[in-house]
DNA sequence: CGACGTGCCGCAATCGATTGTAGCGGCGAC
DNA sequence: GTCGCCGCTACAATCGATTGCGGCACGTCG
């Protein structure tokens, strides 16, 4: 079992001691090393096969080159092209990725942030972030480097890197009007996330900008970003708005919903109501119609929350306050079939 | 920066000795600790907020709780629902997971593993082993604790957890064979890969049992689990068996293909081309028709695996030879709309 | 010829926690 | 009365690598 090949068994092997094989090793040191003597302790290390242990190494240098991840739900589409963005691009730096899972449960979180920090991450991205939440107050206290991603807090100074909602409604908006759409309903997400609030609000002003009929009576909230709620809320709308041509939904899943209430009230995509989404998750290209939908480019997010990390990490700690800027990432829009011009 | 609460302060604290502190807090040697010094350590680490350094604590006992998973491709929606069943078994028992993705990569995974026992991960669990792997046989020589999931390792003994793909394939088959088809296709994955072999020969042996047109004409293999090659394969078969009436896709996404080539040649899904996919897939229950389909439990293999590999982490690593099973797990039938009797 | 610099390398401390062993006081048994 | 044991705690080694510091040898310059 005790075949582990330490540093210092290269060292003898190479007959030089422990440190000097160390700084042969690093290539940050290497410079103070005679070029025999790092050509030696290589061979050794190769002979040996020699490899470094990490875990003693984070000790001694508070440095683990591992950073923690924590996403709500793996299993939401959203999420894991983030994190194989942030995997990429922290994963080229070297650093290995500690990820975690909380079912939107706010004391998982924690206990998994904890342990994070036991482990000695040495950053940490949060995709779990509510817009006011304690935790990341403490851990901005505490000086952890920290990003987060897809969602921000409103009131500490974090990096944060998030898709841009509002120009992704606007987008959205803007094709529906131009397609000559006035009367168009908005399926809006849950209240109680940013995102859905912040897009039903958006939708509005562009509504009105876009001169738009302009009714309450046309914004309809799912409970929850889901299929099941969408069609609810679209059948709510159609029925109190009738001479209803388009619905912008604040989510793919939503306007999946929608869909199935149009066939239920005998209306047909697009030709009697226009269908837009937003995120365009895998698979509703493939959907019939294929759905209209505001792509957000959320591999990219990963990779500049893991680029806006690394810079976070070189940053000495205890030097002046972190710029903690807000990355908004302007989605685009892609035109598929659920979308066409009102029939009158 | 540096207040970071040590164990010796927590020592100091309460008046005693950091050993006596390390005993008083580890539930394992807490017996041999006085109750009253158990209650001062207590106090004391509550008082300070004494959080303990994973890392140290790793180097002196070689176990850091941490556990390695690499996947190919997180963005296939197959992997996501094994991640977090294993993130959910492990991280019930204490384990935190360090996830890398491939990207299907030979060399990356090399480095990533790699760069996993460096970290000193106390077990491993791939997705990613090809048939006959230099790696996995790599890791055995070493005593890794390790275990294969999703795909299996056909030379070596390792534990690994699949989905019973022969038990899947006759459940379509069957299924098929008793709405009264007879002349039915298959759209093979690609022979590089396991799953797509497996499949078809079991497609083939189902076919004579159930007493199916048997005619090599009536398979073609599919170059990748894509929707485009699923389209081509199944557009060859039609081409060839214009008197097909069925196909068992060996994928859902190449069920997907041939949604899109019997559109092509003017037919119906499911009256005059019955379909049926394989996964079970995000989705494919809202497309047009949905998606019959075998549904492979892959949240629940993750939890299989991480109970396999829970058991061989607590095993002595230098005992007795590991039983190294191989657990099949059944997948069901999800039966929808894209199948249904011939129309003859 | 001696002082000093320079290039290389070894020594030992250190990171924070765990653990085998030794020590210490007190009690019971012979 | 003494020995041994028991319950509890302290000491110190240890895990493996990194790093400040000091020292040695050699070369150069005054």
């Amino acid at each position: 079992m005790n075949d582990r090949v330490t540093l210092r068994d290269v060292a003898r092997e190479a007959g030089v001691h422990a440190s000097t094989a160390s700084r042969a090793l690093n290539p940050e040191t290497r410079g103070v090393v005679s070029e025999t003597t790092v050509h030696r302790v290589l061979e050794a290390a190769r002979r040996l096969s020699y490899r470094p242990h990490a875990v003693a190494r984070g000790l001694r240098t508070n440095r683990t080159m591992t950073v923690g991840m924590v996403v709500p739900d793996l299993e939401n589409p959203l999420f894991p092209p983030i994190v194989r963005g942030v995997e990429a691009e922290l994963g080229g730096a070297g650093y290995s990725i500690l990820v975690g899972n909380t079912d939107n449960d706010a004391e998982r979180l924690r206990t998994m942030v904890a342990s994070l920090l036991a482990h000695q991450v040495d950053g940490l991205i949060l995709a779990t972030a509510a817009a006011h939440d304690d935790l990341v107050d403490e851990l901005v206290e505490r000086r952890v480097a920290l990003v987060l991603v897809n969602r921000f807090a409103e009131d500490v100074p974090t990096s944060a890197v998030v898709g841009d909602d509002r120009a992704g409604i606007e987008l959205a908006v803007a094709h529906i009007a131009s397609l000559g759409h006035r009367v168009v309903g908005h399926v809006a997400g849950p209240g109680v996330l940013s995102t859905g609030r912040v897009r039903a609000k958006t939708f509005l002003e562009a509504a009105i900008r876009h001169r738009l009929d302009v009714d309450p009576g046309l914004v309809e909230e799912a409970g929850w970003f889901q299929v099941e709620p969408g069609r609810h809320a679209c059948l709510a709308l159609l029925d109190r708005r009738p001479d209803m041509t388009a619905v912008v939904a604040a989510n793919d899943l939503l306007a999946l919903g929608c869909y199935a209430a149009a066939a239920q009230r005998g209306r047909h995509v697009p030709q009697d109501l226009s269908v837009t989404g937003y995120n365009d998750m895998p698979f509703v290209d493939l959907m019939e119609p294929a759905l209209t939908t505001i792509c957000v480019p959320y591999r990219e997010m990963g990779h500049v929350a893991g680029v806006s990390l690394l810079e976070l990490m070189r940053r000495n700690p205890d030097l002046p306050s972190p710029p903690a800027e807000t990355i908004r990432l302007t989605p685009s829009l892609t035109v598929r079939a659920s979308t066409a011009p009102p029939r009158s």
